[in-house]
DNA sequence: AGCCTAACGGCACTCAGTGCCGTTAGCAAG
DNA sequence: CTTGCTAACGGCACTGAGTGCCGTTAGGCT
């Protein structure tokens, strides 16, 4: 039980659009307070429209279930990442093309530690909103499969559909990773760093696809240094 | 609408494990198919208990929620998941046995058809039903990171937690994106042919770790036929 | 046959989520 | 300043999921 965040009154905000977005940061605000003091399940809607200043009924007019306040910024987050994609250099790699845009996540939640500790506490301990944020995860992948699935077609990828899907699981699971682990030490360590790190291991095993099961041959004179013979033939197997 | 489930009244059916697990089925099938013919939304729980002869208070003694009952064999799945990976070969690649485990869940799918192509009509159509599926999976791929994890910790992989969460998110979406596919086609052709090829795909991209960047060396005669030569300097640089 | 455990049904309650409607703030035009 | 329109808001009432409690009784065990 922290101050009390008890807004004021604050009567007809809605009615501009900037006063909607204020008044929906307020209610995600008092939402992550009350959680964090009183529990999720003790905390009722009622209660976090009072602590906002508004009525239940208004709550529901901001968001679509109690759980949604949790992950108010998702949508953004979303546009952010379809824009990023709609401007990248069609020539990189489609996996470090995702793995950037993936990275806007990071910076989110990065930008507000507090909330972001607060609701990773909250999703530990509460099956439901573990669940939740789950499918929150899972509207990302989908966005990232989406972009992935039409670079490998326009690669000409007879499999692009299923290497889409695998490859953004695999992203997404790395992001996660890198979160979960920086916010269990509560947001201690570079987490861009370490996200790169992880993305390097994603995306050297999800290179561009072999586009057939052809025979490569290597050739090297014998006075090639042991290691850079061993680094051009990986590199050949993997792009053939 | 089909032929109306309306089973007999069955009274104290659960005295019994036996009579439980009939009394689980019952309530499941009789939920599927109401959700089939009248929608998800518009099933009460009081339609289900009534189409198994129950009183409502016994549902929730069965099933902790309403979307529950649609993913009824969940926790079996798991179990055979878990012994699947106690009894399984420690000198076996640790993805290739993982792959194995998860077709357990495409068996039992494919093990009730019907059912299958239901819930996935379900599933497709209703939001909330896709985040229960959802966090389904997410319980499977839990499973997977922590037996890859084990494998990769004691293979001594610096980087095991990663490499774990990566390489089952990996496999979950080859699994579902081959299960998903199966289904919108009704399940007509192989999936356990399309499971195969779908998993080689995953497998070849996260061998075992290369335990540290050292230098490989291969030595071969220059008789050794091409292609030969690819095969043995792949397998190294994998598995050094 | 009789006891005793627990499965069951029913009741009552909380709370999430929704439809409806009266009220009124806030803006625009005269 | 006044009038009128639009929509944000609050309140009310309702449905349905999920839960605690308890009386009843089936059915296994001795």
């Amino acid at each position: 039980m922290t101050d009390s965040p008890r807004r004021a009154p604050a009567t007809r905000v809605g009615a501009t659009p900037a006063g909607r977005r204020q008044l929906r940061r307020a209610l995600a605000s008092a939402a992550v307070d009350l959680f964090a003091a009183n529990g999720y399940e003790a905390t009722t809607v009622d209660d976090i429209a009072a602590a906002a200043g508004v009525g239940r009924r208004t709550f529901f007019r901001y968001f679509d279930a109690k759980d949604d306040v949790l992950f108010a910024n998702h949508d953004e987050i979303v546009a952010e990442m379809e824009d990023a994609f709609a401007a990248a250099d069609p020539a990189r790699d489609p996996v470090e093309v995702a793995c950037d845009a993936v990275g806007l996540v990071l910076d989110s939640y990065a930008a507000e530690l507090d909330v972001s500790l607060k609701r990773f506490a909250l999703t530990r301990t509460v099956p439901s909103l573990r669940d939740k944020e789950v499918a929150t995860v899972d509207r990302y992948q989908r966005v990232l499969a989406r972009y992935l699935q039409a670079r490998y077609e326009q690669q000409g990828d007879a499999a692009a559909s299923l290497r889409a899907a695998v490859a953004a699981a695999a992203i997404a699971a790395a992001n996660n990773h890198v979160l979960r682990r920086w916010l269990r030490t509560g947001g201690e360590d570079d987490i861009k760093v370490r996200a790169a790190e992880a993305f390097a291991l994603v995306v050297a095993a999800f290179r561009a696809p072999r586009a057939d099961p052809a025979t490569v041959v290597a050739v090297m004179t014998t006075a090639t240094p042991l290691h850079e013979v061993v680094a051009q033939v990986g590199e050949i197997l993997r792009h053939p």
